[in-house]
DNA sequence: ACTTCCACCGAAATCGATTCCAGAACACTA
DNA sequence: TAGTGTTCTGGAATCGATTTCGGTGGAAGT
């Protein structure tokens, strides 16, 4: 196995016969350093393979080279986008990423921002799961690296971000359900603890407004991010005596949670209730009916955190914001109420 | 923002008034240190909230507290689930997770090897992309830290290995299909360079001779991971003089290519054409009619690859092999032939 | 009273790289 | 020839922790 008797900077200057200030300066092409030195530490360089630790460099340098990335559940196709598509970029980059998984539980927010501080991380990507959590503020604000939140919005702190207008996707999406003849639409969301969540609701209700609609209350169910939160609030919508006659899942657990009610009572999607996603994933074009979704590009959003992090670990000193867009796709889980035959 | 002065074991030892190898001492709690002395130092740690530096401590023990992973797609849920079983091991065994996404270049996979080793990781997750290349293997060879294969087998690598029962599962589908009166049956898999491709088309093989079919070639599909080939391999069935009557996506890439071309070309699913996937995605229940599985536990997967590395990084010299069973569970995508009125 | 031993603690080396500082070698000018 | 600069190079400090080694003081033994 791995015999190979650890080739240090001292060695190569050993075998150079140079001073190992000498072989760093060659290394890190600094000046002074004449062409002859230059040549014979790269020969020695090349004939021992060496090549610098870079848990050496970091505790000389301060930098890791490496991102924190904290989601709630990297099993999640939407965030294993993101994920995906910020290792992309900063792979490129020469950085590497750390994952983690808080899985519902807002403690571990703060536990994993507290772990990858502690192991002097170079940035953050952060797709909290509460922005109001007072011991993750100030664990944020412990940090001297720069920050970027992925579709949160936390006032107060020096952070970049990734901000997706749901806003303009949820307006058309139920603007199309009210131009449709629905009056009475129903929506699963997350709590107002997110921006998405508010961001959603808030479009929704300015759908309706639009029409002259009411917010009918007992039509909207906000809680945790979980399939059987929307699974649960779907059979309740089900349940009322004025049932929706048109239903929006705002995330995609809720989607999940959600269809598996309807089918379980048998609902017929389009016909009996227009059915519409809010996020969307490549198998709901595949389901019958086709379910209708408002879409936004996940891994780009990854990619933007990446390109903003990388940003201000160039210098950037003020933070940026990326807007990500979103749009309603119409397909036929969406039909004008009562076609019920 | 952190405005912390950057607290080291100097500083304690100073605010202790004792040497910093004391401060060491009593941290690490090794032998030969009085009560009085215990105290001093952990009152001085407590009150400048002290805590060491993770970079500093892998330069001087070797370790860094890392694992690295190396996935295809870490957007794909199969990995997902991987990922997100093994990060919870570890992460509360103390270590943190470096993901990957080698997406479909095995250069990629040597890459990301000698990257970590290169930062010097504990241990290595490997769900490599082909068992047989050569740079990678002399790759893996260079590593001195436990390396661990997710359903892969390269032989004459010291490694230990999470090992799907995929034959079984297999055989019990295509079994059952036989048993329905199907004798056309066809199979889109991987290339056999991976151990789950093989294992899975052992067993369609081997379920065929116990029926005392023949293995028609035209009906065998071997490719690359990607929905395309799904996607394209399905329609040259189709296109077939003589086509299959049952079809087995042995990759839920390939279940999502094979699904989008027999809705395209639409298909009835169960009643002209039998359907099984190899690996459970949720949604595939909620599909019109529900897909046939053969089911495995991926989260578990993670599990015991992160509980394998452990067990090497704990002292266990020899390589380990942990089992994860295989399930056929039948849905209604799976009819008798010829029941296509 | 003198050795011996043990418990305890501090100084310094170490991990591997980077960087500051000082000095050597050389050229050029007055 | 002496003096002044450049240009290049080596030694040593540094990052922050761990660990070896050696030394001190006190207690016990003869």
């Amino acid at each position: 196995m791995g015999r190979a008797e650890k080739v240090t900077v001292r060695a190569v200057a050993e075998r150079a016969g140079v001073a190992v200030s000498s072989v760093s300066r060659v290394l890190n092409d600094h000046a002074d350093v004449s062409d002859g030195l230059r040549a014979r530490v790269l020969a020695a360089v090349e004939e021992l393979g060496y090549q610098p630790d870079p848990v050496a460099q970091s505790l000389r340098s301060g930098a890791t080279r490496t991102i924190g990335c904290i989601v709630r559940d990297i099993a999640n196709p939407l965030f294993g986008d993101i994920v995906k598509g910020a290792e992309n970029v900063l792979h490129d980059a020469g950085y590497s990423l750390l994952v983690s998984n808080t899985d519902g539980d807002i403690r571990r927010d703060v536990d994993y921002i507290e772990l990858f501080l502690r192991r002097r991380v170079d940035g953050l990507l952060l797709s909290l799961q509460a922005e109001d959590n007072a011991d993750m503020i100030a664990a944020l604000r412990q940090a001297s690296c720069p920050l970027v939140l992925l579709d949160r919005d936390v006032p107060g702190l020096s952070a970049s971000a990734v901000l997706c207008d749901h806003f303009t996707g949820i307006v058309a999406a139920v603007g199309h359900l009210v131009a449709l003849g629905h009056r009475r639409i129903g929506l699963i969301a997350g709590q107002p603890v997110i921006r998405a969540s508010r961001e959603r609701k808030r479009g929704f209700d300015e759908a309706l407004a639009k029409a002259g609609l009411p917010v009918a209350p007992e039509l909207v169910r906000l809680g945790p991010y979980a399939a059987e939160f929307g699974h649960a609030s779907t059979l309740e919508l089900l349940d009322l005596a004025d049932p929706p006659t048109a239903l929006v899942a705002g995330g995609i657990q809720f989607t999940m949670g959600s269809l598996r009610a309807l089918h379980e009572r048998g609902v017929r999607i389009g016909a009996e209730l227009s059915f519409i996603s809010a996020d969307d994933i490549d198998w709901l074009e595949l389901h019958d009916p086709p379910i209708s979704v408002v879409k936004r590009d996940h891994m780009r959003m990854g990619h933007l955190g990446a390109d903003l992090l990388l940003r201000t670990l160039g210098g950037e000193a003020h933070p940026c914001f990326e807007p990500v867009g979103t749009t309603y796709i119409h397909r036929a889980s969406v039909q004008p109420p009562g076609v019920s035959r």
